[in-house]
DNA sequence: CGTGGGTTTGAGTCGGATCAAATCTCGTGG
DNA sequence: CCACGAGATTTGATCCGACTCAAACCCACG
Protein backbone atom coordinates (compact mmCIF):
# COMPACT_ATOMS: atom_id res chain seq x y z
CA UNK A 1 0.00 0.00 0.00
CA UNK A 2 2.72 2.70 0.87
CA UNK A 3 5.26 3.03 -1.82
CA UNK A 4 8.89 4.03 -0.82
CA UNK A 5 10.05 7.58 -3.35
CA UNK A 6 11.84 6.65 -5.75
CA UNK A 7 10.89 9.38 -8.90
CA UNK A 8 13.41 11.44 -9.86
CA UNK A 9 10.51 14.18 -10.43
CA UNK A 10 9.39 15.98 -7.60
CA UNK A 11 5.89 17.28 -8.11
CA UNK A 12 5.55 20.70 -8.51
CA UNK A 13 3.26 21.39 -5.64
CA UNK A 14 6.01 19.75 -3.44
CA UNK A 15 8.39 22.11 -4.37
CA UNK A 16 6.01 25.45 -4.29
CA UNK A 17 4.59 23.81 -0.34
CA UNK A 18 4.81 26.09 2.74
CA UNK A 19 7.45 23.65 4.24
CA UNK A 20 9.59 22.87 1.35
CA UNK A 21 9.82 26.44 -0.18
CA UNK A 22 13.74 27.80 -0.45
CA UNK A 23 14.86 24.59 -0.05
CA UNK A 24 17.31 23.39 -3.34
CA UNK A 25 15.65 20.19 -5.09
CA UNK A 26 18.55 18.06 -3.94
CA UNK A 27 17.73 18.58 -0.79
CA UNK A 28 14.19 18.64 -0.96
CA UNK A 29 14.75 14.58 -2.63
CA UNK A 30 16.81 13.86 0.15
CA UNK A 31 13.97 14.89 2.31
CA UNK A 32 11.30 12.69 0.62
CA UNK A 33 13.95 9.69 0.65
CA UNK A 34 13.02 9.50 4.01
CA UNK A 35 8.89 9.14 3.66
CA UNK A 36 6.49 6.92 2.39
CA UNK A 37 4.00 7.72 0.10
CA UNK A 38 0.45 6.14 -0.01
CA UNK A 39 -2.22 7.13 -2.19
CA UNK A 40 -6.06 7.19 -0.31
CA UNK A 41 -9.26 6.61 -1.70
CA UNK A 42 -12.16 9.23 -1.06
CA UNK A 43 -13.61 8.82 1.90
CA UNK A 44 -10.95 6.86 3.49
CA UNK A 45 -9.46 7.67 6.66
CA UNK A 46 -6.24 8.80 6.91
CA UNK A 47 -6.51 8.92 11.00
CA UNK A 48 -8.23 9.30 13.40
CA UNK A 49 -8.92 11.38 16.67
CA UNK A 50 -7.90 9.75 19.32
CA UNK A 51 -5.67 7.04 18.10
CA UNK A 52 -1.83 6.91 18.70
CA UNK A 53 -0.19 9.86 16.99
CA UNK A 54 3.17 9.01 15.52
CA UNK A 55 3.48 9.96 12.20
CA UNK A 56 3.66 13.51 10.19
CA UNK A 57 1.60 13.46 7.00
CA UNK A 58 1.97 15.99 3.23
CA UNK A 59 -0.22 16.45 1.53
CA UNK A 60 0.64 16.21 -2.55
CA UNK A 61 -2.26 15.76 -4.28
CA UNK A 62 -6.43 15.59 -3.36
CA UNK A 63 -8.51 17.41 -0.98
CA UNK A 64 -8.54 16.03 2.93
CA UNK A 65 -11.14 17.40 5.47
CA UNK A 66 -9.89 17.94 9.39
CA UNK A 67 -13.17 17.30 11.47
CA UNK A 68 -13.20 16.22 15.18
CA UNK A 69 -15.88 15.16 17.64
CA UNK A 70 -17.11 17.64 20.49
CA UNK A 71 -17.59 16.49 23.67
CA UNK A 72 -20.96 16.41 23.25
CA UNK A 73 -20.93 13.86 20.51
CA UNK A 74 -21.39 16.56 17.44
CA UNK A 75 -19.14 16.02 14.46
CA UNK A 76 -17.49 19.46 13.28
CA UNK A 77 -15.46 19.80 9.89
CA UNK A 78 -12.93 22.02 11.26
CA UNK A 79 -11.08 23.12 7.85
CA UNK A 80 -9.85 21.33 4.40
CA UNK A 81 -6.33 20.50 3.98
CA UNK A 82 -4.85 21.47 0.40
CA UNK A 83 -1.87 20.21 -1.42
CA UNK A 84 1.13 21.65 -0.11
CA UNK A 85 -0.49 21.53 3.51
CA UNK A 86 0.64 19.15 6.20
CA UNK A 87 -1.18 17.16 8.53
CA UNK A 88 -0.49 15.54 11.98
CA UNK A 89 1.74 18.06 13.46
CA UNK A 90 0.97 17.02 17.06
CA UNK A 91 3.34 13.36 16.14
CA UNK A 92 6.12 16.17 16.27
CA UNK A 93 5.14 17.67 19.82
CA UNK A 94 5.33 14.16 21.00
CA UNK A 95 1.57 14.58 21.95
CA UNK A 96 0.16 10.75 22.15
CA UNK A 97 -3.08 11.19 20.12
CA UNK A 98 -4.66 12.69 17.21
CA UNK A 99 -6.97 15.64 17.99
CA UNK A 100 -8.90 15.38 15.11
CA UNK A 101 -9.81 12.94 12.17
CA UNK A 102 -8.22 13.40 8.28
CA UNK A 103 -10.81 11.70 6.02
CA UNK A 104 -9.76 12.14 2.01
CA UNK A 105 -12.38 13.50 0.55
CA UNK A 106 -10.86 12.86 -3.11
CA UNK A 107 -7.97 10.45 -4.30
CA UNK A 108 -4.82 11.78 -1.99
CA UNK A 109 -1.24 10.91 -2.84
CA UNK A 110 0.03 11.99 0.67
CA UNK A 111 3.69 11.89 1.98
CA UNK A 112 4.68 10.04 5.36
CA UNK A 113 7.42 10.47 8.13
CA UNK A 114 7.85 8.68 11.27
CA UNK A 115 8.38 11.07 14.23
CA UNK A 116 11.60 10.11 14.54
CA UNK A 117 12.68 10.78 10.97
CA UNK A 118 10.61 13.83 11.34
CA UNK A 119 12.55 15.44 13.94
CA UNK A 120 16.10 14.28 12.62
CA UNK A 121 14.90 15.74 9.43
CA UNK A 122 14.29 18.99 11.41
CA UNK A 123 17.70 18.94 12.78
CA UNK A 124 19.41 18.71 9.65
CA UNK A 125 17.79 21.10 7.70
CA UNK A 126 17.10 24.42 9.45
CA UNK A 127 14.93 25.85 7.03
CA UNK A 128 12.65 23.62 6.87
CA UNK A 129 12.41 23.26 10.49
CA UNK A 130 12.12 27.45 10.06
CA UNK A 131 9.19 27.07 7.61
CA UNK A 132 7.58 24.54 8.91
CA UNK A 133 7.26 27.32 11.60
CA UNK A 134 5.66 29.69 9.41
CA UNK A 135 3.38 27.25 7.85
CA UNK A 136 2.62 26.24 11.57
CA UNK A 137 1.84 30.24 12.72
CA UNK A 138 -0.77 30.57 9.47
CA UNK A 139 -2.72 27.25 10.39
CA UNK A 140 -3.20 28.46 13.79
CA UNK A 141 -3.63 31.74 12.81
CA UNK A 142 -6.51 30.26 10.45
CA UNK A 143 -7.71 28.43 13.07
CA UNK A 144 -8.00 31.05 15.57
CA UNK A 145 -10.27 33.48 13.06
CA UNK A 146 -12.43 30.37 12.35
CA UNK A 147 -13.01 29.27 15.51
CA UNK A 148 -13.29 33.12 16.60
CA UNK A 149 -16.57 33.24 14.08
CA UNK A 150 -17.92 30.02 14.97
CA UNK A 151 -18.23 30.97 18.84
CA UNK A 152 -19.55 35.02 17.99
CA UNK A 153 -20.94 34.78 14.76
CA UNK A 154 -24.38 34.77 14.10
CA UNK A 155 -25.62 31.80 12.02
CA UNK A 156 -26.06 33.90 9.20
CA UNK A 157 -22.45 34.56 9.14
CA UNK A 158 -21.58 30.85 9.75
CA UNK A 159 -23.31 29.81 7.29
CA UNK A 160 -22.32 32.54 4.40
CA UNK A 161 -18.51 31.98 5.65
CA UNK A 162 -18.66 28.16 4.97
CA UNK A 163 -20.05 28.52 1.87
CA UNK A 164 -17.61 30.35 0.89
CA UNK A 165 -15.05 27.73 2.24
CA UNK A 166 -17.05 24.88 0.53
CA UNK A 167 -16.78 26.73 -2.93
CA UNK A 168 -12.83 27.02 -2.24
CA UNK A 169 -12.82 23.24 -1.45
CA UNK A 170 -14.90 21.67 -3.98
CA UNK A 171 -16.20 24.59 -6.00
CA UNK A 172 -16.30 23.99 -9.62
CA UNK A 173 -16.78 27.22 -12.00
CA UNK A 174 -19.25 27.22 -14.81
CA UNK A 175 -21.01 29.21 -16.82
CA UNK A 176 -23.81 29.90 -14.60
CA UNK A 177 -21.64 30.10 -11.22
CA UNK A 178 -19.79 28.24 -8.81
CA UNK A 179 -21.27 24.46 -8.41
CA UNK A 180 -21.02 22.60 -5.31
CA UNK A 181 -21.72 19.08 -5.52
CA UNK A 182 -22.19 18.52 -1.81
CA UNK A 183 -24.57 15.82 -1.58
CA UNK A 184 -26.47 17.04 1.50
CA UNK A 185 -26.40 19.35 3.72
CA UNK A 186 -24.24 17.92 6.60
CA UNK A 187 -21.14 18.92 5.21
CA UNK A 188 -22.11 22.55 5.50
CA UNK A 189 -23.73 21.83 8.58
CA UNK A 190 -20.56 20.83 10.26
CA UNK A 191 -18.55 23.28 8.90
CA UNK A 192 -20.91 26.18 10.21
CA UNK A 193 -21.12 24.33 13.49
CA UNK A 194 -24.80 23.90 13.35
CA UNK A 195 -27.58 21.55 11.87
CA UNK A 196 -28.94 20.45 8.96
CA UNK A 197 -32.35 22.30 9.65
CA UNK A 198 -30.88 25.59 10.17
CA UNK A 199 -29.12 24.91 7.03
CA UNK A 200 -31.49 24.81 5.11
CA UNK A 201 -33.29 28.08 6.21
CA UNK A 202 -30.62 29.78 5.70
CA UNK A 203 -30.05 28.28 2.37
CA UNK A 204 -33.27 29.01 1.41
CA UNK A 205 -32.74 32.95 2.48
CA UNK A 206 -30.04 33.12 0.33
CA UNK A 207 -31.38 31.82 -2.79
CA UNK A 208 -34.58 34.56 -2.32
CA UNK A 209 -31.74 36.86 -2.06
CA UNK A 210 -30.35 35.79 -5.50
CA UNK A 211 -27.10 34.82 -4.37
CA UNK A 212 -27.54 30.97 -5.21
CA UNK A 213 -29.43 27.98 -6.83
CA UNK A 214 -30.14 25.16 -4.62
CA UNK A 215 -31.33 21.55 -6.00
CA UNK A 216 -31.01 18.27 -4.30
CA UNK A 217 -27.51 17.97 -3.26
CA UNK A 218 -26.06 21.00 -5.52
CA UNK A 219 -26.00 24.27 -4.67
CA UNK A 220 -24.89 26.90 -7.23
CA UNK A 221 -23.86 29.95 -6.26
CA UNK A 222 -24.04 32.82 -8.68
CA UNK A 223 -22.96 36.10 -6.52
CA UNK A 224 -19.90 34.95 -4.14
CA UNK A 225 -18.98 38.45 -3.47
CA UNK A 226 -22.18 39.19 -2.23
CA UNK A 227 -21.41 37.03 0.77
CA UNK A 228 -20.29 38.31 3.92
CA UNK A 229 -21.57 41.56 2.88
CA UNK A 230 -24.47 41.50 5.94
CA UNK A 231 -26.93 42.63 3.11
CA UNK B 1 13.88 51.08 29.18
CA UNK B 2 15.13 47.92 27.56
CA UNK B 3 19.03 46.24 28.58
CA UNK B 4 20.96 44.76 26.16
CA UNK B 5 21.88 40.82 28.19
CA UNK B 6 24.95 41.35 30.54
CA UNK B 7 24.57 38.85 32.91
CA UNK B 8 26.37 36.33 33.43
CA UNK B 9 23.48 34.02 35.33
CA UNK B 10 20.70 32.75 33.11
CA UNK B 11 17.59 32.92 35.05
CA UNK B 12 16.35 29.04 35.86
CA UNK B 13 13.17 29.68 34.72
CA UNK B 14 14.60 30.20 30.96
CA UNK B 15 16.79 27.23 31.29
CA UNK B 16 13.91 25.23 31.71
CA UNK B 17 11.68 26.89 29.60
CA UNK B 18 10.07 24.61 26.16
CA UNK B 19 12.33 26.56 23.79
CA UNK B 20 15.69 26.25 25.53
CA UNK B 21 15.17 22.90 26.89
CA UNK B 22 18.34 20.58 25.85
CA UNK B 23 20.42 23.75 24.75
CA UNK B 24 23.68 24.39 26.50
CA UNK B 25 24.05 27.46 28.50
CA UNK B 26 26.64 28.96 26.72
CA UNK B 27 24.15 28.46 23.59
CA UNK B 28 21.44 30.12 25.18
CA UNK B 29 24.00 32.67 26.43
CA UNK B 30 24.34 33.18 23.00
CA UNK B 31 20.83 33.93 21.94
CA UNK B 32 19.77 36.18 24.84
CA UNK B 33 23.18 38.20 23.53
CA UNK B 34 20.81 38.86 21.20
CA UNK B 35 17.56 39.72 23.05
CA UNK B 36 16.77 42.86 24.83
CA UNK B 37 14.96 42.54 28.05
CA UNK B 38 12.43 44.88 29.52
CA UNK B 39 10.58 44.88 32.90
CA UNK B 40 6.67 45.90 32.91
CA UNK B 41 4.65 47.36 35.13
CA UNK B 42 1.74 45.65 36.10
CA UNK B 43 -1.59 46.67 33.72
CA UNK B 44 0.95 47.74 30.82
CA UNK B 45 0.71 46.46 27.33
CA UNK B 46 3.43 44.51 25.72
CA UNK B 47 1.37 44.89 22.47
CA UNK B 48 -1.71 45.35 21.31
CA UNK B 49 -4.00 43.62 18.41
CA UNK B 50 -3.95 44.86 15.57
CA UNK B 51 -0.07 46.72 16.01
CA UNK B 52 2.59 45.90 13.82
CA UNK B 53 4.24 42.10 14.83
CA UNK B 54 7.87 42.64 14.52
CA UNK B 55 9.13 41.26 17.90
CA UNK B 56 9.29 37.94 19.18
CA UNK B 57 8.81 37.71 22.98
CA UNK B 58 9.71 35.38 26.00
CA UNK B 59 8.19 35.92 29.68
CA UNK B 60 10.85 35.38 32.24
CA UNK B 61 8.77 36.12 35.35
CA UNK B 62 5.54 37.58 36.00
CA UNK B 63 1.86 36.69 34.11
CA UNK B 64 0.96 38.04 31.02
CA UNK B 65 -2.74 37.30 30.00
CA UNK B 66 -3.36 37.46 26.31
CA UNK B 67 -6.80 38.69 25.24
CA UNK B 68 -8.36 39.58 21.46
CA UNK B 69 -11.26 42.13 20.54
CA UNK B 70 -13.88 40.30 18.89
CA UNK B 71 -15.85 41.14 15.61
CA UNK B 72 -18.61 41.84 17.87
CA UNK B 73 -16.70 44.20 20.47
CA UNK B 74 -16.36 42.19 22.75
CA UNK B 75 -13.20 41.34 24.74
CA UNK B 76 -12.43 37.75 25.58
CA UNK B 77 -9.49 36.38 27.49
CA UNK B 78 -7.63 34.04 25.45
CA UNK B 79 -5.19 32.85 28.19
CA UNK B 80 -3.20 33.28 29.92
CA UNK B 81 1.04 33.54 29.58
CA UNK B 82 3.37 31.81 32.25
CA UNK B 83 7.18 32.26 33.04
CA UNK B 84 9.09 30.30 30.25
CA UNK B 85 6.20 30.68 27.37
CA UNK B 86 6.21 32.73 23.89
CA UNK B 87 4.20 35.38 22.97
CA UNK B 88 3.73 37.36 19.24
CA UNK B 89 4.87 34.25 17.17
CA UNK B 90 3.15 35.85 14.01
CA UNK B 91 5.78 38.33 13.46
CA UNK B 92 8.23 35.09 12.61
CA UNK B 93 5.85 33.64 9.65
CA UNK B 94 5.28 37.16 9.04
CA UNK B 95 1.78 38.07 9.72
CA UNK B 96 1.66 41.47 9.69
CA UNK B 97 -0.42 42.26 12.64
CA UNK B 98 -0.99 40.65 15.95
CA UNK B 99 -3.60 38.69 16.29
CA UNK B 100 -4.31 39.44 20.07
CA UNK B 101 -3.40 41.93 22.77
CA UNK B 102 -0.81 40.72 26.09
CA UNK B 103 -1.24 42.63 28.59
CA UNK B 104 1.21 41.96 31.84
CA UNK B 105 -1.00 41.49 35.18
CA UNK B 106 2.04 41.73 37.68
CA UNK B 107 5.88 43.13 37.19
CA UNK B 108 7.08 40.80 34.36
CA UNK B 109 10.73 40.73 32.87
CA UNK B 110 10.37 39.84 28.87
CA UNK B 111 12.96 39.11 26.50
CA UNK B 112 12.86 40.25 23.02
CA UNK B 113 14.07 39.49 19.54
CA UNK B 114 13.59 41.57 16.56
CA UNK B 115 12.25 39.68 13.82
CA UNK B 116 15.44 38.98 12.17
CA UNK B 117 17.26 37.72 14.51
CA UNK B 118 14.81 35.56 15.85
CA UNK B 119 14.82 34.12 12.01
CA UNK B 120 18.72 34.06 12.46
CA UNK B 121 19.01 32.03 15.52
CA UNK B 122 16.55 29.47 14.37
CA UNK B 123 18.31 29.01 11.28
CA UNK B 124 21.59 28.81 13.46
CA UNK B 125 20.13 26.63 16.34
CA UNK B 126 18.29 23.86 15.12
CA UNK B 127 17.75 22.25 18.22
CA UNK B 128 15.55 25.95 18.98
CA UNK B 129 13.69 25.56 16.11
CA UNK B 130 12.10 22.03 16.59
CA UNK B 131 11.97 23.68 20.49
CA UNK B 132 9.95 25.98 19.53
CA UNK B 133 7.83 23.81 16.94
CA UNK B 134 6.89 21.94 19.91
CA UNK B 135 6.15 24.86 22.08
CA UNK B 136 3.94 26.48 19.47
CA UNK B 137 1.81 22.84 18.85
CA UNK B 138 1.25 22.48 22.99
CA UNK B 139 0.23 26.33 22.42
CA UNK B 140 -1.89 24.85 19.33
CA UNK B 141 -3.50 22.12 21.57
CA UNK B 142 -4.37 23.94 24.61
CA UNK B 143 -5.98 26.75 22.43
CA UNK B 144 -7.61 24.36 20.04
CA UNK B 145 -9.30 22.35 23.14
CA UNK B 146 -9.94 25.94 25.59
CA UNK B 147 -11.73 26.91 22.23
CA UNK B 148 -13.76 24.08 21.04
CA UNK B 149 -15.08 24.48 25.26
CA UNK B 150 -16.09 27.79 24.66
CA UNK B 151 -18.35 26.53 21.29
CA UNK B 152 -19.67 23.53 22.75
CA UNK B 153 -19.84 23.40 26.72
CA UNK B 154 -22.73 24.73 28.83
CA UNK B 155 -22.14 27.86 30.70
CA UNK B 156 -22.44 26.50 34.00
CA UNK B 157 -18.79 23.94 32.77
CA UNK B 158 -17.32 27.29 31.12
CA UNK B 159 -17.57 28.91 34.11
CA UNK B 160 -16.11 26.23 36.48
CA UNK B 161 -13.32 25.56 33.73
CA UNK B 162 -12.37 29.48 34.02
CA UNK B 163 -12.47 29.41 37.91
CA UNK B 164 -9.48 26.94 37.43
CA UNK B 165 -7.32 28.78 34.84
CA UNK B 166 -7.99 31.78 37.09
CA UNK B 167 -7.01 29.88 40.30
CA UNK B 168 -4.07 28.43 38.87
CA UNK B 169 -3.11 32.05 37.53
CA UNK B 170 -3.76 33.57 40.36
CA UNK B 171 -4.44 32.11 42.98
CA UNK B 172 -3.03 31.87 46.56
CA UNK B 173 -3.23 28.68 48.67
CA UNK B 174 -3.85 29.79 52.20
CA UNK B 175 -5.50 27.90 55.23
CA UNK B 176 -8.91 27.83 54.46
CA UNK B 177 -8.23 27.08 50.24
CA UNK B 178 -7.32 28.76 47.39
CA UNK B 179 -7.98 32.46 47.70
CA UNK B 180 -8.53 34.25 44.28
CA UNK B 181 -8.27 38.21 43.85
CA UNK B 182 -10.09 38.57 40.82
CA UNK B 183 -10.80 42.93 41.42
CA UNK B 184 -14.52 41.94 39.97
CA UNK B 185 -16.09 39.60 37.37
CA UNK B 186 -14.78 40.78 34.45
CA UNK B 187 -11.65 38.68 33.68
CA UNK B 188 -13.74 35.80 34.61
CA UNK B 189 -16.48 36.69 32.21
CA UNK B 190 -14.18 36.97 29.19
CA UNK B 191 -12.17 33.29 30.26
CA UNK B 192 -15.56 32.10 29.82
CA UNK B 193 -16.75 34.14 27.13
CA UNK B 194 -19.99 35.30 29.24
CA UNK B 195 -21.10 38.62 30.76
CA UNK B 196 -20.55 39.29 34.43
CA UNK B 197 -24.26 38.96 35.19
CA UNK B 198 -24.16 35.57 34.12
CA UNK B 199 -20.74 34.76 36.22
CA UNK B 200 -22.85 36.00 39.27
CA UNK B 201 -25.81 33.61 38.89
CA UNK B 202 -23.12 30.79 38.29
CA UNK B 203 -20.62 31.48 41.43
CA UNK B 204 -24.01 32.18 43.66
CA UNK B 205 -24.88 28.27 42.69
CA UNK B 206 -21.38 26.68 43.02
CA UNK B 207 -21.53 28.99 46.64
CA UNK B 208 -24.27 27.08 47.25
CA UNK B 209 -22.86 23.89 46.72
CA UNK B 210 -20.23 24.93 49.16
CA UNK B 211 -17.31 25.02 46.26
CA UNK B 212 -16.84 28.42 46.98
CA UNK B 213 -17.03 31.45 49.16
CA UNK B 214 -17.26 35.06 47.64
CA UNK B 215 -16.67 38.34 48.45
CA UNK B 216 -16.37 41.90 46.97
CA UNK B 217 -13.48 41.18 44.37
CA UNK B 218 -12.31 37.31 45.88
CA UNK B 219 -13.27 34.17 45.85
CA UNK B 220 -12.40 31.67 48.20
CA UNK B 221 -11.81 28.56 46.61
CA UNK B 222 -12.82 25.42 49.19
CA UNK B 223 -12.97 22.65 46.88
CA UNK B 224 -11.81 22.50 43.22
CA UNK B 225 -11.57 18.88 42.90
CA UNK B 226 -15.68 19.45 42.91
CA UNK B 227 -15.71 21.62 39.70
CA UNK B 228 -15.87 19.76 36.14
CA UNK B 229 -17.54 16.61 38.35
CA UNK B 230 -20.89 18.21 36.81
CA UNK B 231 -22.63 17.32 39.96
C1' DC C 1 -45.51 2.75 -8.07
C1' DG C 2 -43.46 2.42 -3.63
C1' DT C 3 -39.76 3.21 -0.66
C1' DG C 4 -36.02 5.63 1.28
C1' DG C 5 -33.19 9.20 1.48
C1' DG C 6 -32.64 14.18 1.36
C1' DT C 7 -35.23 18.44 2.21
C1' DT C 8 -38.52 21.71 4.01
C1' DT C 9 -41.48 23.63 7.37
C1' DG C 10 -43.87 24.45 11.70
C1' DA C 11 -44.19 24.42 16.66
C1' DG C 12 -42.10 24.08 20.93
C1' DT C 13 -38.38 24.85 23.93
C1' DC C 14 -34.37 26.51 26.17
C1' DG C 15 -30.03 28.62 27.32
C1' DG C 16 -28.26 32.54 27.94
C1' DA C 17 -27.80 37.57 26.58
C1' DT C 18 -29.71 41.97 27.59
C1' DC C 19 -31.77 45.60 30.19
C1' DA C 20 -33.26 47.84 34.28
C1' DA C 21 -33.29 48.39 38.84
C1' DA C 22 -32.37 47.29 43.54
C1' DT C 23 -28.72 46.35 46.74
C1' DC C 24 -24.39 46.16 48.67
C1' DT C 25 -19.39 47.64 49.67
C1' DC C 26 -15.98 50.50 50.52
C1' DG C 27 -13.32 54.59 50.27
C1' DT C 28 -13.80 59.57 50.77
C1' DG C 29 -14.66 63.94 52.46
C1' DG C 30 -17.32 66.64 55.38
C1' DC D 1 -18.30 59.35 62.82
C1' DC D 2 -21.54 59.57 59.37
C1' DA D 3 -23.31 60.58 54.86
C1' DC D 4 -22.33 60.08 50.25
C1' DG D 5 -21.08 58.43 45.65
C1' DA D 6 -18.80 55.24 42.51
C1' DG D 7 -18.50 50.81 41.47
C1' DA D 8 -19.41 46.13 42.17
C1' DT D 9 -22.94 42.73 42.73
C1' DT D 10 -27.40 40.72 42.66
C1' DT D 11 -31.83 39.81 40.96
C1' DG D 12 -35.94 39.88 38.16
C1' DA D 13 -38.09 40.39 33.74
C1' DT D 14 -37.76 39.99 29.09
C1' DC D 15 -36.28 38.65 24.68
C1' DC D 16 -34.17 36.25 20.97
C1' DG D 17 -31.40 33.05 18.30
C1' DA D 18 -31.01 28.75 17.35
C1' DC D 19 -31.53 23.76 18.55
C1' DT D 20 -34.83 20.06 18.67
C1' DC D 21 -38.50 17.19 17.27
C1' DA D 22 -42.08 15.79 14.35
C1' DA D 23 -44.21 15.66 10.32
C1' DA D 24 -44.90 16.70 5.67
C1' DC D 25 -42.82 16.90 1.30
C1' DC D 26 -40.17 15.81 -2.72
C1' DC D 27 -37.27 13.57 -5.77
C1' DA D 28 -34.75 9.64 -7.63
C1' DC D 29 -34.14 5.11 -7.82
C1' DG D 30 -35.30 0.58 -7.94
Amino acid sequence: MEAKSSRSDVAAVLKASRVFKGLSEGCIHKILDKATYRDYAPQEWVYRQGEPARRFFLLESGLVALSEVTTSGNETLVRFIYPGDTMGCVAIAEIDHQVASAQALQACRIWIWSREAALKLLHEVPIAAVNLISAMIWDYYHYYQQVRRLRTDPLERRIEWSLLELSRALGESTAEGTVIEAGGYRQLAELAGTNIYSVSRELSKLEHRGILRKSRGRIVLFAPEQLLKSA
